[in-house]
DNA sequence: GTCAATAGTGCAATCGATTACGCAAAGCTT
DNA sequence: AAGCTTTGCGTAATCGATTGCACTATTGAC
């Protein structure tokens, strides 16, 4: 193995000591243009790479982000791991990876890590909109954090996600107006922030003077959840004119399920999905859905984080993207 | 902050030197029980953890591990980040994540990081079965390196994969049984492995006495080679009784994309998919698929990884997980 | 009762980089 | 030319844990 090279050994190649190298290469103090350069050169000749661990011991520093999602398998979650993972290299930051499987014991555990790994930052996903709170705040005081997606609590740390309302609005207001007279809520119970946020933006958004509002389904995002509601609308009898999913793989799970039932959208049913995910629009019929801006979200998230890592006090933030509406098959007949 | 606990901290709390303290709750050294005792009751009641940086640099030992993908939004990845990450938690390592993009200057940019970083091991899936195997190579004469699912070459480092002619075999089989006459393939390029062996087993195993075999199509892995599989199928005017993806992803593109098309299938045509993802099991028609046992391929490979770790030097393995088939209604009429 | 073996512990080096401090040489002021 | 400032660089401490070596105290053998 060809054994790392060392500080010490581009100091003596160079005939200075470790500290002028060192302050050489970081240009941080003042050093002699000469010096600068030879030892510059000496350690691009041996190919001298700063060992990331020594420097961590010393400055206290990783240039590590850890990230904390549900779950992974989640294509929209997958994707935000990309446009965060992406996010971080362009600034030299490594990231740590943590899925939580919506378990709150198993979150606080992975946060418990970070902070021991002392990584410089968190980018979280929180479980539990209520129970979160306690580990992210006992964390979040010592390490920058960031909530992004869900939240639990605004004013606990910084947040980015997407604007649930206008998301919501934006569904309604087309589904009506392809003239959906009798709705249907399918989205997930109020254990996530997204989950109270989608419904409440629904159910007040809303206009019940004009249209008849169904009894709620709610469990979770999953494709499973969408598959249990097709089965309950059908065993209730009368369809809606459209169903408002809070998720794609919600709205898929749906329409799966529904064709399995000989119910066709958007034949029989109109259906709109939440997250804009690339797989919601390549399979038949496309979904009309709220796509939210994944890499804007990113981009905020990583930007408050960097800029708490590099020092702001500034007050708490919370940033609401505005989502757009995407147009699919599933509500054009 | 509260200022994390030293393990001088506990030896000054318990009355001996930092050496006895660290013998005493490693135990790896003679130390008298009632030391031992002593210490570790002071180490828990102030709550005392390993740095584990300091730890790192001392040892050169980091207890993380990094894993390399090409695509993590696709799902079938996304599963196996899981399923490695399950893994690597239950043996108490961490995971550092990044994602390839499927391009060879990034993935050998990661791994010269992983290097720098000192990550006890590497999972990688490679990026391309040819040029990927120059920069697996140079790390992995240094570092514990597994390679999963995909592979630059066996002989080169620990594998773990599924068995792709058995898969192809069963699906083959499949549609076969189910009384299609001609087929058409539609899988990825030779630039990965599972894209070769794919074809190759596909090729091998056809009996082209009993079936007709058209013209292959061949993308990658994704929905959109799908999409544009069924684009070329229908330009072609006639279209066989059965196609055979090599994904799930490229399976679900294709039936979509159909569908646009007014192709039913299985009405019109039989497919089956590869890897056995969840969502190929929700939506409608359910995909007859070969199913990859994720979570045995990843404590193989996890396996085979820390026995590395541990010091192993045994002769490079290979690892070949049988898959199953899981029919659904994509081949049932 | 002497001597060797061994158990138990502390001192100090080590991993590799960063940086406070101090010293010598050079430059500047009046 | 004496005094002061600035520049450039080396010495050594530091981050926190692990461990080789040495030293003392205890035990056992004969």
């Amino acid at each position: 193995m060809p054994h790392a090279v060392t500080l010490q050994e581009v100091a003596d190649a160079a005939g200075v000591s470790v500290a002028t190298a060192s302050r050489a290469l970081s240009g941080k103090n003042r050093v002699a243009a000469a010096t600068i350069a030879k030892v510059r050169a000496v350690a691009a000749e041996l190919g001298y790479r700063v060992d990331p661990i020594a420097r961590a011991l010393r400055e206290g520093s990783t240039r590590i982000v850890g990230m904390i999602v549900p779950v992974i398998g989640n294509p929209y979650f997958a994707q935000l791991v990309d446009a965060v993972e992406h996010e971080l290299h362009r600034a030299g930051f490594e990231l740590l990876l943590a899925d939580s499987h919506g378990e709150l014991a198993e979150e606080s555990r992975r946060l418990t890590v970070f902070g021991d790994r002392k990584v410089d930052g968190i980018v979280i996903v929180p479980s539990d909109r209520q129970r979160s709170a306690g580990a992210l705040r006992a964390v979040g005081a010592e390490i920058p954090l960031v909530q992004i997606d869900r939240s639990a609590g605004v004013s606990l740390a910084d947040y980015v996600g997407v604007d649930n309302e206008i998301g919501l609005g934006l569904a309604l207001e087309h589904v009506q107006e392809r003239g959906a007279r009798s709705l249907v809520y399918v989205g997930a119970d109020d254990v996530t922030s997204s989950g109270v946020e989608r419904w409440n933006a629904f159910d007040r958004t809303v206009d019940r003077e004009t249209v008849a509002v169904g009894e709620p389904f709610r469990g979770d995002f999953s494709l499973a959840t969408g598959a249990a509601a097709a089965d309950a609308l059908v065993a209730r009898g009368r369809l809606p004119d459209a169903v408002i999913a809070a998720s794609d793989l919600i709205a898929l799970g749906l329409i799966g399920r529904l064709r399995e039932h000989g119910v066709e959208v958007p034949r029989d049913l109109l259906v709109t999905g939440f997250d804009g995910t690339e797989l919601s629009q390549v399979l038949a019929p496309t979904l009309t859905t709220v796509v939210q801006p994944i890499e804007a979200v990113a981009a905020d998230a990583i930007g408050f984080l960097l800029s708490r890592v590099a020092g702001s006090t500034a007050p708490v933030r919370s940033s609401r993207v505005a989502p757009t509406l995407l147009v699919g098959g599933s509500t054009t007949r």
